[in-house]
RNA sequence: GCCGGCGUGGCGGAACAGGCAGACGCAACGGAUUUAAAAUCCGUUUCUGGGUAACCAGAGUGUGGGUUCGAUUCCCACCGCCGGCACCA
């Protein structure tokens, strides 16, 4: 031997890990601390790892390894998340039974995954398909159904907060004495029911998504076309945890990113429900009347519709309302002569997708339904009228609309020339820009109120802003010159006291749609009886096993796959099991609570032990999930918490999101059809087709991917280097098969090694950032790897032994100080996660030791320590070379002396007016006054002073001095 | 439109707490070694101007302003890119 041969060098330790069980992680180890650090685990799909797999693991695993050699008892398990669609749609295409598929898919990521040398305890693997798996799966759907949720519970948490609201056991549901059906009751109240709901049906993918699953009125997974329609499906009640799925964000140690999408996505607004009577009679006064006595019902009668509003300080500007085309109340108040109009828009609105629904640039559309209803707090009738941009499934499905100051309602009242009433009073930068007049300019902006107060608003604009109130007042309420806070406090509390109003929150989360038509999926744990009743099994039922199918094609109707099994569906002669199945979100939910207890057959895991290991101290993965799959985990995890089974309120303490890496960066050009070239800033992409659009009509240009050497920098962009005229689009893009730029890890292992390949990528940039590939990028760090091992290794010998130039010697004190310099700077940048600089001081390491003609043994353990995290393979055969048995895994990390850190003399920067100009080497004790005096004595500076007054001296010891000179 | 993040050499990036901008790597160029090449080793490399030269002068962290003795770092405005949400009343 021998130069560097990583295919050599990995396999034989990975061989050794696995026979020794190297990474094993015993449960309670007296005297050291835990450590919980979790990758999110890989859906295993039939393409195999990918680049952006390794990143995440690589920087668990150093941070791992790390810990382990500080004397801490580390939990890194891995597994696989395999329900779900992929491996089904595959099944289908080639008529493979799912598991067979999900099998040969584990296997091959267990083979890429181990060819990387991570640090896993592999005792702990878990498979979201296995029955001794998901039979807990089914146990905590059995907990969340037998859930109900009482929000003003109080109660003491395990940690010791005090806490309201909390789920309970369905039994301690109290049953109300009028309630003549105490089932049906307890059903309607559970954490999981069945709902007939309007659904988002994809025929293509034979299954119902969750909203979360549809983007833009089409299937997250392959894009295909979604239909609302009605269907009895299963949904978990995870509104009823809306305000600690927010308020729990706190405590967590997540990027604010991450934070504020949970944030967005539960959507949280503060506002109040408003009751509008329905003008048909002259009943209106009763029954203000009856509400000053009765207060706000909790539902309104059947001629009153309930809006909501984050704005009832512009009570007094709505001028109409609107209610969403399936409002439950259109039917009634419709008019005879209005009536053709509305039911022909409700069938048009029907029909529409969502995606048609919410394209934000259409004009607004409606109709009016003759009816009118009073606002309260004046007394005036209002035309009610129905539109499709309020949505039904948010607040009460109708609203107060307020054209003046609101920009939707705006937008609708020009359309349809409906009357806009002023209630705020706009700030003057607005009313001047309204005016078209710049602001500071000394206008004059009371006549520019006067006229706005006197316009009612009916200004090209709305005002949206919160200000203070106008034009807002009857005999006995004014809200006249409140600001919008103090407005709305009053208002609320004049409607409460009224009986027509009270403060409310809404919420945009909705309850989660948990079931799918589809076989490769976790069976309900239910069955159904003949009554439609649902009756959840026993824990001692479960698991309850997927049937086996010969078909188990979706039929592109609704009726799930599983009711072809039909022996499997009858329960009893009075009873059929539910042949819908979870999603695959619901294996995810709880996987890092199995790892630490993977193979309890008697629950799904022991107390003590998740008392031991949670919370996962760091979780690390895409930022894809950033939502989904850990709102509806960390909701899971409440849910168990309130049942005592968790003893944190959330999973992740510390949350990291890798960032992407796309492929190698590209030059394209582009070329008009007579072969000229196009200038990028001509070229725009219409329908996905490049086109020029200096030709009318605009021509399509053909691409063409340039090479580095044919392009050079001009400016801020790059241009031909043959005709700099011509600019070029230099960028990185996502991986993809169609582009054709996807770098397969195995290829590179089997080129530069798995130690090369886990260098790269950390080395590329903070391990957050978004970041392009560079495959000599890849050959940089692999040369490091080459020159580490022949700092150690007589590379020319025949036979591995040391360099003889390492030496059993005292290192001398710059060696000393190299040493203890690296070891601190490693230290700090793993602690905090910035492997890329900590791999930039292992090479400055080797680059000033390859240049010794002697390097001290000490030295080069110590830094085969320091590198073992990143490059474990090369660093195991480095150790045993320098004359030890066995791993390093846990040898201990290197310590050095504080005293190494400090120079005794150190080069500090001397500026005149703030610009370097010298530099002087010092003691590094040196005082002010003696620093102020050498480096006025500095021959550079001297000169400079020369006949100039010191006007101020900056004097920082060890640091910097700076003259200010007249 | 709203929310969040980011703009530093030819490229990826570094500068932790306002104090020497460009660590480390890639690419490029020059040299050594070699019959030659690969590999390896040594050196140069922000830009502009000047000098045979070690060097000298000036500019420079998206743009414009501000605070400060001093700003990549803090503040304000703007531009661009990326990610998320989007008729949520």
């Amino acid at each position: 031997m021998p130069p560097y041969h990583a295919q050599k060098i990995e396999p034989k330790w990975q061989r050794y890990w696995d026979e020794h069980k190297t990474f094993a992680t015993k449960d309670f180890v007296p005297g050291k601390p835990k450590i919980y650090v979790l990758d999110m685990f890989p859906y295993p799909s039939g393409a195999g790892l990918h680049v952006g797999h390794p990143e995440g693991y690589t920087a668990t695993d150093i941070f791992c390894r790390f810990k382990r050699m500080r004397g801490v008892n580390v939990l890194h398990p891995m597994g696989w998340d395999a329900f779900g669609l992929p491996a089904e749609q595959y099944a289908v295409q080639t008529n493979t039974h799912p598991r067979i598929t999900t099998q040969r898919n584990i296997d091959t990521f267990r083979r890429q995954i181990k060819a990387l040398g991570f640090s896993y305890d592999w005792d702990r693997e878990v498979d979201t398909t296995d029955p001794g798996y998901y039979r807990w799966t089914q146990w905590i759907f059995l907990q969340i159904f037998n859930t109900w949720y009482d929000p003003d519970f109080e109660w003491t948490d395990s940690q010791g907060n005090a806490r309201m609201g909390k789920g309970r056991p369905i039994a301690e549901l109290p049953i109300p004495a009028d309630c003549d059906d105490a089932n049906a009751y307890r059903d309607s109240r559970r954490l999981a029911y069945r709902a007939e709901v309007p659904v988002n049906w994809c025929p293509a993918l034979g299954t119902v998504l969750a909203n979360e699953e549809v983007q833009d009125g089409k299937s997250e997974r392959g894009g295909h076309p979604v239909v609302r329609m009605p269907l009895k499906q299963w949904m978990l009640r995870i509104t009823a945890y809306a305000e600690r799925l927010i308020d729990d964000l706190d405590g967590l140690d997540w990027s604010p990113a991450i934070k504020d999408m949970q944030r967005n996505w539960v959507g949280r607004s503060e506002g109040a429900e408003v009751d509008f009577k329905v003008k048909q009679s002259g009943k209106y006064d009763n029954w203000r009347i009856q509400r000053q006595a009765t207060k706000f019902p909790t539902g309104p009668e059947a001629d009153v519709i309930r809006v909501f509003t984050t704005r009832p300080d512009t009570l007094f500007g709505a001028t109409y309302m609107v209610l969403a085309p399936e409002h439950s109340l259109v039917d009634q108040i419709t008019t005879p002569d209005h009536r053709e109009a509305v039911t022909q828009y409700r069938e048009s609105t029907a029909r529409k997708s969502d995606m048609d629904r919410t394209d934000l640039g259409k004009t607004k559309t409606g109709v009016f339904t003759g009816a009118y209803a009073v606002n309260p707090v004046n007394g005036e009738p209002i035309p009610v009228w129905i539109a499709d941009y309020v949505l039904m499934g948010y607040g009460t499905g109708a609203i107060m609309a307020v054209p003046a100051h609101d920009e939707r309602d705006f937008a609708f009242a020009k359309a349809f020339d409906l009357p806009i009433r002023a209630v705020l009073m706009p700030s003057d930068a607005w009313l001047l820009k309204q005016s078209g007049q710049k602001p500071g300019t000394g206008v004059d902006v009371a006549p520019l109120r006067e006229a706005y107060r006197k316009n009612t608003g009916d200004s090209s604009q709305p005002f949206c802003d919160e200000s203070s109130a106008i034009n807002s007042h009857t005999h006995d309420l004014s809200l006249d010159g409140k600001l919008t806070q103090q407005a709305k406090e009053s208002i609320t509390h004049w409607l409460a006291e009224q009986g027509l109003g009270r403060k409310t929150i809404q919420y945009k989360l909705r309850d989660w749609l948990f079931s799918r038509q589809r076989y490769w999926g976790e069976p309900f744990p239910v069955v159904i009886d003949e009554q439609d009743r649902v009756h959840g099994l026993l824990p001692s039922d479960l698991p309850v096993l997927l049937p086996e199918l010969d078909d188990f094609k979706p039929s592109g109707k609704p009726e799930p796959p599983l009711g072809k099994a039909v022996e499997w569906v009858r329960y009893s002669d009075t009873a059929r099991r539910e042949t819908n199945t979870m999603p695959q979100w619901a294996g995810s939910c709880w996987y890092y609570l199995r790892y630490i207890d993977p193979k309890n057959t008697e629950r799904a895991w022991d107390p003590e032990k998740e008392k031991y290991w949670l919370p996962v101290d760091l979780y690390i993965g895409g930022a894809e999930h950033a939502v989904l799959h850990l709102l509806y985990s960390r909701f899971w995890h409440k849910v168990l918490f309130d049942h005592g089974q968790v003893h944190t309120a959330e999973p992740f303490q510390k949350l990291v999101n890798q960032g992407m890496i796309l492929g190698e960066t590209e030059y394209t050009a582009y070329r008009a059809g007579d072969g000229t070239w196009v200038s990028t800033e001509h070229v725009r992409e219409v329908d996905g087709v490049p086109v020029d659009v200096r030709s009318k009509p605009p021509t399509p240009t053909q691409v063409v991917k340039l090479d580095e050497d044919e392009v050079t920098k001009k400016g801020d962009s790059f241009v031909r280097i043959d005709e700099p005229g011509i600019r070029v689009d230099a960028r990185a893009h996502k991986m993809s098969k169609s582009r054709g730029n996807v770098i397969n890890p195995d290829v590179v292992i089997a080129e530069y090694g798995a130690d090369a390949l886990r260098l790269y990528e950390m080395f590329m940039g903070p391990l957050e950032a978004t970041k392009p590939w560079s495959m000599k990028g890849v050959e940089g760090v692999y040369r490091f790897l080459g020159r580490a091992w022949r700092m150690v290794v007589e590379f020319e010998a025949e036979t591995l032994n040391l360099d003889p130039r390492v030496q059993d010697v005292e290192p001398t004190t710059e060696q000393a100080q190299l040493v203890a310099r690296t070891v601190a700077a490693v230290t700090d940048d793993i602690e905090a996660m910035r492997f890329n600089t900590a791999i930039s001081r292992l090479m400055e390491f080797v680059n000033s030791f390859t240049g010794q003609p002697v390097r001290p043994k000490s030295a080069m353990e110590a830094f085969v320590l320091l590198l073992s995290p990143f490059a474990p393979h090369l660093a195991e055969e480095l150790w045993q070379i320098l004359g030890h048995a066995g791993t390093l895994a846990y040898a201990p990390w290197p310590t050095f002396d504080p005293a190494l850190l400090i120079d005794s003399e150190v080069d500090v920067p001397v500026q005149i007016g703030g610009k370097l100009k010298s530099r002087i080497r010092v003691p590094a004790d040196v005082d002010s006054a003696a620093l102020e005096a050498a480096a006025k004595a500095d021959p550079k500076i001297a000169p400079l002073l020369e006949g100039k007054t010191i006007v101020k001296a900056v004097i920082i010891p060890g640091k910097l001095v700076n003259f200010v000179v007249k």
